[in-house]
DNA sequence: TATAATACCTAAGAATCCAATGTATATTTG
DNA sequence: CAAATATACATTGGATTCTTAGGTATTATA
């Protein structure tokens, strides 16, 4: 999914759409390369996406019906703008909670020293 | 990876080892299905590991040279014990470490709301 | 003017996991 | 005591997800 420099990526896999969904959330509308440099931004170069898994997962999410998209052109070159649908919001919140309850249940499995 | 009943399950993907080190570091030795077992019971049923991953992924870290193994009788039917080996101590660090650092940046992008 | 940054995209292959299936022994329950 | 369930190992085919590598084109910077 991504260039992970400090960690070993198998780790990784299936937060994509949820980091995307997330971002569009707090952000109300981005398109593809901001997203790629404001999770660069936000984790100070720890997580880098590559654009062979995040225009792929785009593509995906607009499909399904979370996202939608329009179209702008900067001088002569275009950008694809992606916002949430109402599905999409829905879907944001679904995946950030299980997210979450996954992280929760994972450190029962990982620190049950004090258990 | 697992039969996660709560879950999605593309959310989950590349934790299986960290998962079964973790688990040996704390027990000593175990077998796979005891493995499946404590899993389940500890989690309190919401992370259930299929056969169709563990086995795989045991023999797989044997062949790392993070495990190995000792066959054991009961009555006629065997039982493979598995247990850390040295690098497979080191191992076991890394990866929780790999698995909270990246909590950690995940949560950065998911909670910014106080940032 | 060359290089880097911006901005989109696809395709081949690797890695990981699930579902299904298979074998066999031991225990519990009706 | 027979049937169902639990114990215990294992493999295979297919799905999903990501990486690597490549492609096109415009704009800004050195």
């Amino acid at each position: 999914m991504y260039i992970c420099p400090m960690y070993s990526k198998e780790l990784i896999k299936g937060t994509l759409k949820t980091i995307i969904l997330r971002l569009l959330e707090e952000n109300g509308r981005m398109y593809g390369y901001e997203i790629t440099q404001r999770v660069k931004e936000i984790t100070e170069g720890q997580l880098v996406l590559t654009e062979g898994a995040l225009y792929p997962t785009l593509h995906k999410l607009e499909s399904d019906g979370l996202l939608t998209t329009e179209k702008e052109f900067i001088g002569k070159r275009v950008r694809k703008y992606y916002s949430l649908t109402p599905s999409g919001n829905t879907e944001t919140l679904n995946k950030v909670n299980e997210f979450q309850e996954f992280v929760r249940v994972m450190q029962l499995i990982l620190k049950p020293k004090t258990a």
